[in-house]
DNA sequence: AAGTCGGGCATTTTT
DNA sequence: TGCCCGACTT
C-alpha cells in the first residue's frame, strides 16, 4: 500500500519543522512543557525514513520510560504506515539490555544472566554487611545501595570508587560494593545500572563492535536528555558516530532527578561534549493559558541552571492562578475537595489531579475524598511486578530458567512453607559459601551435615520440585509452566478467599496468568519456550507497572514526580510551604533548592485551564502538629497572575474574609461561616451540602452527602464480600457509612469507618455485622 | 514457624 | 502518628 506523503510543513509550527527536517549532526531541541516534544520525535523519524530514505532498522530512540516508549513507538507506527517498524525505541535500559544479551560473553559474562531487582540487591548487600561484619544500623542497607548506585552511574569500579572514597561511610560503602559485585557476578547477575555501565565498557573494549553498533544508529533520538546520568550520557557517546545524526531533545526547567543522578549539566553543556550542535527551542504552548504559563515562567525564572525560555500560548489569558490559605491539613483537603467538586462536571474528574510534594500528603486527601465520596484514584504505590506474590511466582520461574540463581532460590526455597526453617537455611548457606558454589549445587551436592533428616527430606522434596519447572520450562509453553508452578507448589493454598487482601493477591496472579498468555500470543512463535521465558522474564524485569494507568474515572491523586508528563485540565498542588515544597532535605545547597523549584514548575505547567494552590498555616507531620511558613517559591509568581483566598477558619480581618470552600465568586457572597451552614447558598448554588468542620467531626448535626450525586467510589462491590477501604457499608444502628481504613487480618479485622452524620467509628468486622453494599 | 512487640524512622522513583 | 523491620516469644 502507497502511503500518501505526510505534509510536514502544514502539520508542524515553524520550530517544530526546523527541528524534524534538521540535516544531520547533533542538534538539542528545547522542548518547553506542552510544546509538542513527542510530535517532534515522532515526525522527525517519518521524516528521516521518508524524506532522506534512511533504514528504520538504523533509527534508535530512546527514552527513559516504557509508558513514553509505547507511546512514541504507536505515534511513528501510525505516521510512517508500517507495523511493526523495525526501529528501535524503547528505555535506556532495554537498548542497553539488548546489547548484553547478544555480547555479553565478551566481558566473560555469561548470556543468560539474571536481572537483580531491587529486593535481590538489598538482599545481597544485607548478606555482604553479615559477612564483613558490619552494622547494619550505622550502615543502612538502603544507603548502602544508594550509594553504590551512584558509584555505578558515574561509571566507577569498586577500585576506582575506593580510591575516591574520603570518608569513613564511603570506605566501608567500597568494601560492601566490592563483596557486591562478587555475589553479583557468582549468582550470575546484573542489576539495572550494571545494564547501562556494562553497555558502555563492551563498547569501549570492543572498537569493532562499537563501530558496528553505530552503523546500525544512523540516526539516534533521545528524549528527557536533562534525566540523563553520566553513565548514560557516555554510552550515548559510544553508540553516536562523531558528526553523527542525533536529535536530543529536552527541558534543563523540569529536571526533577538529580536525586537519583541525573545531571542538568548535560544538558546545559551539551555543546561541549557534542560539537558541532544546532541548538533549537520549542516555546509555543498547546497546553496551558497564558496565565498558567506566566506564573510557572515567573518562578523557574529564579534558578541560574538554566538556559532561559519564555512560554506563550495563543489560546488567551485564561482564569487566575488561585491560592488558598488554608488554617490546617484537614481544612486544606476539604477545599480541594470542595474545589473538584465545583468543578466536577466542567471537566470530567479524570481530567483533574491533585499533585503533593510527599506521599505522606495524601493521607488527609485520600480521608476528605472517601468521606465526600468522589472517586478518585492514587496513582503510585507498590507496583504489579513488585508485590510479594508476584515476585515469588517470577522467583519460580527464574528458578525453572536458571536454579543456580541464589536470590530466587532463597526467595521460594520455604514458600508456601514446607518445612524448610531457619535453621535447615542456615546450613545451607555455610555449606555453599565453603564451597563457594549455588545454593542449589549444595543441594545437588547433597553432602548436607548438619542438617536434620526431616529437612533433608524437605530439601529434597524442593529439589525435585524444582527439577520438574526446569523440564516443564523446555517443553511446556509459558503459561503451562507458569500453571504447574501454581498447581505443584499449591501456592493458592496460601490465600483465604474470604480475606479482601488475598482476594486481591489472588487477582494479581491471574493477572500475572493473563500477562504470560499475553506474551505467549505475542511473541511464542517461531522461539523456543526457554527463549520465550527469558524474553519473558527481561520484560518482568523492565516493567515496573502494568501501564494501564490511563483510563481512570476519578481524580488522580499523586505525587510531583509522578505527574511529569502528564496533563489535566484542573490541577491542585497542595502544601505550598516551606519545608514541604521545598522540602526540608532540599534546602541546604543551591541545586537541591533549585531543583525543588523545578518540581513546582513542572507541577504547574501540568494544567491546561484551572490551577489552584493551597498552603496550611499549620499541619502535622511525622504526628505533631507544626506551625507552618508558606513556600519562598509563592513569592516568586507574578502577582498579576494570582488570585488569593483565605480560610475562615484563620483569624483574618471580616472585610477579608473571603467565603468558604468555593473557588468562585469569592466576593459578593455573604460573609464566611465559621460553622458549615446547611444552607448556604454557596452550597446550594452547587448543589453540595457544605462538609463537616475540623473541630467538630464526631459530633453530629452538619453533614449529609448526596450520595446519588457522586456515585460509588470503584467498581461496585456489591458482592457482599469483605469491606474494603472504599467500601459502602450499613451497620444496624449506625446507618450508611464508608470505610477509611483496615486494620489487621483473619478474625481480627478493624475497620474504621464514616458514617453520615455520625462521624468517625471504629469496629472489630466480626461484631460489627456490617453489610456491604458496593 | 507463625505471631507479637517495640524501636527507629519518616522525600521524591524508574529501570 | 503510623509503618516497617527485626528480635523475641510460644
Amino acid at each position: 500500500m502507497v502511503r500518501v506523503p505526510i505534509d510536514f510543513a502544514t502539520s508542524l509550527n515553524e520550530e517544530q519543522l526546523a527541528a524534524v527536517t534538521h540535516e544531520g549532526g547533533p542538534q538539542l531541541v528545547i522542548a518547553g512543557a506542552g510544546s509538542g516534544k513527542t510530535r517532534v520525535i515522532t515526525y522527525r523519524i517519518a521524516w528521516l525514513v521518508q524524506e532522506r530514505d534512511v533504514d528504520p532498522a538504523n533509527i534508535a530512540a530512546v527514552t527513559f520510560t516504557n509508558k513514553a516508549a509505547a507511546e512514541m513507538k504507536d505515534r511513528v507506527e501510525e505516521l510512517v504506515g508500517v507495523y511493526p517498524l523495525p526501529t528501535f525505541v524503547g528505555t535506556f535500559h532495554r537498548f542497553a539490555l539488548r546489547l548484553l544479551r547478544r555480547w555479553a560473553d565478551r566481558l566473560g559474562l555469561d548470556r543468560g544472566f539474571a536481572i537483580a531487582d531491587s529486593s535481590d540487591q538489598l538482599q545481597l548487600i544485607k548478606k555482604v554487611l553479615a559477612k564483613e561484619g558490619i552494622d547494619e544500623k550505622s550502615f543502612r542497607p538502603r544507603a548502602v545501595l544508594s550509594a553504590i548506585s551512584s558509584a555505578k552511574n558515574q561509571l566507577l569500579d569498586p577500585r576506582q570508587y575506593e580510591a575516591q572514597a574520603s570518608d569513613f561511610f564511603k570506605q566501608r560503602v567500597a568494601t560492601v560494593y566490592r563483596g557486591y559485585q562478587r555475589m553479583l557476578k557468582q549468582s550470575n547477575s546484573i542489576d539495572f545500572d550494571d545494564m547501562i555501565g556494562l553497555s558502555v565498557l563492551l563498547l569501549r573494549q570492543f572498537p569493532k563492535l562499537r563501530e558496528r553498533v553505530r552503523r546500525q544508529t544512523q540516526a539516534l533520538l533521545v528524549d528527557e536528555f536533562q534525566d540523563t546520568n553520566h553513565a548514560q550520557l557516555s554510552l550515548i557517546h559510544e553508540i553516536w558516530q562523531p558528526g553523527g545524526d542525533l536529535t536530543a531533545v529536552g527541558d534543563e526547567d523540569q529536571g526533577i532527578y538529580r536525586w537519583r543522578g541525573a545531571e542538568l549539566e548535560n544538558i546545559l553543556n551539551f555543546e561541549d561534549s557534542f560539537p558541532g550542535t544546532v541548538v533549537r527551542k520549542l516555546e509555543r504552548n498547546y497546553r496551558s493559558s497564558q496565565n498558567i504559563l506566566d506564573a510557572a515562567g515567573s518562578v523557574v525564572a529564579n534558578n541560574e541552571k538554566r538556559r532561559g525560555k519564555e512560554l506563550w500560548t495563543d489560546s488567551g489569558e485564561g482564569e487566575q492562578v488561585l491560592l488558598y490559605r488554608s488554617h490546617d491539613e484537614r481544612d486544606e483537603a476539604r477545599w480541594v475537595v470542595n474545589t473538584l467538586r465545583a468543578l466536577d462536571g466542567t471537566y470530567p474528574l479524570a481530567d483533574m489531579a491533585v499533585l503533593v510534594r510527599t506521599n505522606a500528603q495524601t493521607r488527609s486527601l485520600e480521608d476528605e475524598l472517601l468521606r465526600q465520596w468522589l472517586p478518585y484514584n492514587l496513582v503510585g504505590g507498590v507496583r504489579f511486578y513488585e508485590r510479594a506474590e508476584i515476585k515469588d511466582l517470577v522467583a519460580y520461574l527464574r528458578l525453572a530458567r536458571n536454579p543456580h540463581n541464589d536470590m530466587a532460590l532463597s526467595r521460594v526455597l520455604n514458600r508456601p512453607t514446607r518445612g524448610i526453617g531457619k535453621t535447615t537455611q542456615t546450613a545451607l548457606t555455610k555449606k555453599a559459601d565453603a564451597a563457594g558454589t549455588s545454593l542449589w549445587q549444595a543441594i545437588l551436592d547433597n553432602k548436607l551435615d548438619g542438617i536434620s533428616s526431616r529437612g533433608l527430606k524437605a530439601v529434597q522434596r524442593f529439589c525435585q520440585l524444582v527439577e520438574g519447572f526446569i523440564a516443564a520450562a523446555d517443553d511446556q509453553t509459558l503459561p503451562n509452566l507458569l500453571q504447574k508452578i501454581l498447581d505443584d507448589t499449591n501456592y493458592l493454598e496460601l490465600f483465604d478467599r474470604q480475606n479482601e487482601d488475598d482476594q486481591g493477591r489472588l487477582e494479581n496472579i491471574d493477572e500475572l496468568l493473563s500477562a504470560a498468555r499475553e506474551f505467549h500470543q505475542a511473541h511464542g512463535y517461531g522461539s523456543s519456550e526457554e527463549d520465550l521465558l527469558g524474553a519473558f522474564l527481561d520484560h518482568v524485569a523492565l516493567t515496573a507497572d502494568t501501564d494501564d494507568l490511563g483510563k481512570q474515572k476519578g481524580v488522580s491523586v499523586m505525587t510531583l514526580h509522578s505527574a511529569k508528563g502528564l496533563e489535566f485540565s484542573a490541577v491542585v498542588l497542595a502544601g505550598l510551604e516551606e519545608n514541604i515544597l521545598p522540602h526540608h532535605n532540599s534546602q541546604s545547597l543551591q541545586d537541591e533548592l533549585e531543583e525543588e523549584r523545578r518540581l513546582l514548575y513542572v507541577g504547574m505547567t501540568r494544567a491546561k485551564e484551572r490551577l489552584f494552590l493551597t498552603s496550611c498555616q499549620r499541619r502535622q507531620i511525622a504526628g505533631r502538629y507544626q506551625d507552618q511558613e508558606e513556600s519562598r517559591f509563592l513569592q516568586e509568581i507574578l502577582p498579576r497572575c494570582l488570585r488569593e483566598e483565605r480560610s475562615p477558619q484563620l483569624f483574618s480581618r471580616p472585610s477579608t474574609s473571603s467565603g468558604y470552600g468555593s473557588p468562585f465568586g469569592g466576593q459578593d457572597r455573604s460573609q464566611g461561616h465559621q460553622q458549615g451552614a446547611a444552607n448556604s447558598n454557596v452550597y446550594s448554588f452547587f448543589g453540595q451540602s457544605p462538609p463537616p468542620q475540623a473541630a467538630s467531626s464526631s459530633s453530629a448535626s452538619h453533614f449529609e452527602p448526596e450520595p446519588q450525586a457522586f456515585p460509588s467510589y470503584d467498581e461496585p462491590q456489591g458482592n457482599g464480600g469483605s469491606p474494603k477501604r472504599g467500601s459502602r457499608v450499613r451497620h444496624a444502628k449506625l446507618g450508611i457509612g464508608r470505610v477509611l481504613k483496615v486494620d489487621g487480618s483473619g478474625s481480627d479485622v478493624r475497620l474504621t469507618v464514616y458514617f453520615e452524620g455520625k462521624g468517625k467509628r471504629t469496629l472489630v468486622a466480626k461484631y460489627a455485622g456490617l453489610e456491604v453494599i458496593s
